[in-house]
RNA sequence: GCGGAUGUGGCGGAACUGGUAGACGUGCCAGACUUAGGAUCUGGUGCCGCAAGGCGUGGGGGUUCGAUUCCCUCCAUCCGUACCA
């Protein structure tokens, strides 16, 4: 987790604070090492097409590369009678909307774009400075949290629209992003809602170019569609319209084509102690790579693991931790600063120096900042590959049997993170033709996360204001007769008033404001209030408000309207998380019942996928299920039941169908079925006093994955010395199962009214005869025909009458 | 706004390619064994109705002999994301 000094990357910057940890993050201007993903942007975005992953996850990282076609399209600058001094003559425009060229009414440049000098007229001069100071005061949390506000000022200058001649007024307007396309944008307000409103705001013409907009009260309603007011492009569906304006453009000589991107570089620098220190030292503030024979390159020790005084990363703090060049070594001492990384797919032609760094003495500073933590965790699992090689990252052999993680569970969180990366660097060590699969992981499946059940009290006069006197130790209570809120009670000494939430959902006057307590202090929405005091020391003054009383000190004093005296809290689900003290150890758990009670009911709780509060209500289930089953080897005394003799039909028939289940089930992640499964087949055996040892054996080794410590236990108690890990699978066989007849559904007009059995072998004409003339469908014909008679094999009879 | 997902008993959920809706578990009701039980066992339990029967998978419509499942439409909830031009 990023701390206070830490440099963080574009994505690793939420709201203007840090993701993680909610910093506050500032602009600062470094040096940093950057990965440069970004060169691999489009191979990233079509890879997502080649793996398994859901639909969400893939759509997450397209959004995140950000992909957009459109076209630059350059604006004249119109000459006001002075010439520009850096021969600057027109304003590049990123679009993916071209075909609405002919809307433009302004062109619209960030605060930031450097052109602004030569733009600005002199009786536009102060207005332009006192906007643009305002601009870059705003932080970027301000300008991102308060996206209403619309703001801008005009330049005083003219641009050409080169496809049209017109002549439009180019404005600064904070919301156009410097970072994104080319810091310019093309302001269409009939097409776009953003124009729109600065159109509006400051008055600026606009003209609708789609079919269908004009008389509309806002134009951006419609945004697709045949153009309509733009000369050449009249007529034309919108997409084919804009084939047709960037070919003119192109014509022109004013514009081409282009894709962009939303992505970014990554920056890879942390200037923090753990994390891996980057091989790289400085000789005449060029950075070059420490030789090969000097790695691993190992963290130093230091006194603290705090930033220098200066200002440098705590790795500036060790003492004497420098590097020494290795004399002759004519392999290394590339000058970094010359050698530049290909872009994706390209291998570089260029060569550094040679003589750059080929140094055979002297002392040098090494990198201090560190690395982050996807460093390492962008390409873990080839050393999962090959764990206990010390001379390469994975052996080729190793690879080659490898190849790729066949499945990955993991949770979404990562989406746009550590599950990017991890592409990006597969790619990179595909390019160098160190791996084998361009994708890292084929298939992917998001677990749901298991949410935490969050407790709320109400707490009154919390807020930051301070609270009117005379409501501060006013309690009121709800009349139930009309249901009006009253002021009954004002007390003497309290400190602070809780409000049980039930009574706040009936309408408390006063202002109340919600206080997460520890869910282990409350019990079915009750809160333990003895407990909570004393728990809390600086609340044994509070007074606690019920429906039908208050509670202070340990005494209850009635309102003397009959309600309740239970204090209510208010159930929330959120994710845990120790600030909302809603987490639940599930070492508490497993002291009471278990790991394999707990792996089970984890399982059991539902689908893999679904996120779903932490509830141990039913636990008990999976718990008797391992004590049932316990009981097909051990009565109640503690008597050995197993035997050696012959199973039965019915037993194997229950076990094979188990085994089906289980197989399937596991094909398709559906654990919570499997567990039922197991349930099934344990009530069924007991039900059948079914103690044989060739059935009993071969569940254990099925079970063993989903329980695995009795299935263990079990299996050596049968007499088996070895793990049970290592015992051969049962294959299912069908024979078991076969059955002679079929018990059908009989359904009249697609309502089951009866059943009746028939073997297997009866023909679907005899069916026939034999359900229309059966008592309970005679009933429902009343005497009439059926118009006709539906059998389907071994599934269903459907009379329609 | 955009994108993704999810809606089934009191609750968690099952029903895989259209074929008995509610498996399994929990909860609840009744009973057995018990001095007792946070133990165990048996039976019942979608809703309305004394019953016959009717109604039921977020709402409305459609396809079909038959729809939780397919199509259209609307609603709700959750997650992600956003001045991205």
């Amino acid at each position: 987790m990023p701390r206070p000094g830490d440099g963080a990357g574009n994505d690793e910057v939420k709201d203007g604070v840090s993701e993680r940890g909610g910093y506050p993050v500032e602009r600062k201007k470094m040096t940093q090492w950057m990965m440069r993903i970004t060169a691999y942007a489009e191979r990233l975005l079509q890879g997502l097409n080649d793996i398994d992953w859901s639909e969400a996850l893939k759509e997450m990282q397209r959004n995140w590369i950000g992909k957009s076609l459109g076209a630059t399209v350059r604006f004249g600058i119109t000459p006001r009678g002075e010439s520009l001094p850096n021969s600057t003559d027109f304003l590049a425009v990123f679009t993916t909307r071209v075909d609405t060229i002919f809307g433009v009414t302004y062109l619209a440049i960030a605060p930031e774009h450097e052109l602004i000098p030569q733009l600005t007229t002199p009786d536009q001069q102060a207005a332009v400075a006192e906007y643009v100071t305002m601009a870059r005061n705003r932080s970027e949390r301000d300008r991102m949290s308060d996206v209403k506000t619309v703001s801008g000022v005009f330049t005083g200058s003219y641009v050409t629209n080169p496809l049209t001649d017109e002549r439009v007024p180019v404005w600064i307007a904070d919301y156009v992003l410097a970072g994104y396309g080319t810091g310019v944008v093309m302001g269409v307000p009939s097409s776009d809602d953003r124009d729109y409103r600065f159109a509006q705001h400051f008055g600026l013409p606009i003209v609708c170019v789609i079919e269908g907009t004009e008389g509309l009260d806002n134009p951006c309603e419609i945004k697709y569609g045949k153009l309509v007011n733009s000369g050449f492009l009249n007529g034309l569906d919108w997409q084919e319209a804009i084939r047709k304006a960037i070919a003119r453009a192109e014509e022109l000589g004013v514009g081409t084509g282009k894709t962009n991107y939303r992505l970014r570089d990554a920056v890879f620098s942390r200037q923090r102690y753990w994390g891996e220190p980057v091989p790289v030292y400085f000789k005449d503030k060029v950075p070059y790579p420490v030789d090969e024979s000097k790695l691993p390159l190992v963290l130093p020790e230091i006194d603290k693991y705090l930033p220098t005084e200066t200002g440098e990363p705590p790795l500036g703090r060790a003492e004497g931790w420098k590097y020494h060049p290795t004399p002759p070594s004519p392999a290394s001492g590339e000058g970094l600063k010359e050698k530049s990384f290909s872009d994706a797919g390209e291998s570089s032609k260029e060569k550094s120096s040679p003589e750059a760094g080929e140094d055979s003495g002297g002392v040098y500073d090494y990198e201090l900042s560190t690395m982050p933590g996807w460093a390492g965790s962008s390409w873990y699992w080839y050393r999962y590959m090959d764990a206990d090689n010390d001379q390469e990252f994975a052996a080729r052999e190793a690879i080659d049997y490898w190849r790729d993680v066949d499945l990955y569970i993991g949770g979404s969180e990562h989406a746009t993170g550590h599950l990017l990366y991890s592409r990006f660097w597969n790619h990179f060590l595909y390019d160098l033709g160190l791996v084998v699969e361009k994708e890292p992981f084929k298939k992917l499946i998001n677990q749901g996360m298991i949410q935490g059940v969050s407790e709320k009290i109400f707490k009154v006069g919390a807020s930051e204001t301070p609270e009117d006197e005379s409501e501060k130790n006013a309690v009121y209570y709800v009349d139930s007769a009309n249901a009006i809120p009253r002021k009954m009670h004002i007390l003497e000494d309290v400190g602070e008033v809780f409000v049980s939430a039930e009574v706040v959902e009936k309408g408390y006057p006063s202002k109340v404001a919600e206080r997460h307590v520890d869910v282990s202090l409350v019990r079915d929405s009750e809160l333990d209030i003895a407990r909570f005091t004393e728990y809390r020391s600086d609340y044994t003054q509070a007074a606690f408000v019920c429906e039908g009383g208050y509670w202070k000190s340990g005494i209850f004093t009635p309102f003397g309207n009959g309600g309740s005296d239970k204090f209510r809290t208010k159930a929330e689900i959120e994710k845990m998380s120790k600030s909302k003290f809603n987490v639940v150890n599930p070492d508490d758990v497993i002291e009471r019942y278990g790991a394999d009670t707990l792996r089970l009911y984890e399982m059991f709780l539902g689908p893999l996928e679904q996120s779903k509060p932490w509830n141990t209500n039913g636990i008990d289930g999976s718990f008797k299920f391992l004590r049932k089953l316990w009981r097909l080897f051990y009565d109640e005394q503690g008597h050995w039941l197993v035997t050696d003799e012959a199973p039965p039909a019915e037993g194997l028939k229950t076990l094979h169908r188990t085994i089906r289940k289980v197989e399937e089930d596991v094909e398709r992640y559906a654990f919570n079925t499997t567990v039922s499964t197991f349930m099934i087949c344990v009530n069924e055996l007991g039900a059948l006093k079914c103690h044989q040892r060739t059935i009993l054996q071969d569940l254990v080794i099925i079970l063993s994955p989903y329980a695995p410590h009795v299935a263990e236990e079990l299996w050596h108690q049968l007499g088996n010395p070895a793990s049970v890990t290592f015992a051969a699978y049962p294959p299912f066989r069908a024979e078991y199962l076969t059955e002679e007849s079929f018990e059908y559904p009989i359904s009249i007009n697609g309502k089951v009214r009866a059943k009746i059995t028939f073997s297997l072998d009866t023909t679907p004409a005899e069916i026939e005869k034999s359900v229309l003339a059966s008592e309970g469908v005679q009933k429902w014909l009343e005497g009439k025909s059926p118009k006709k008679v539906i059998i389907v094999p071994k599934k269903i009879v459907n009379v329609v009458v």
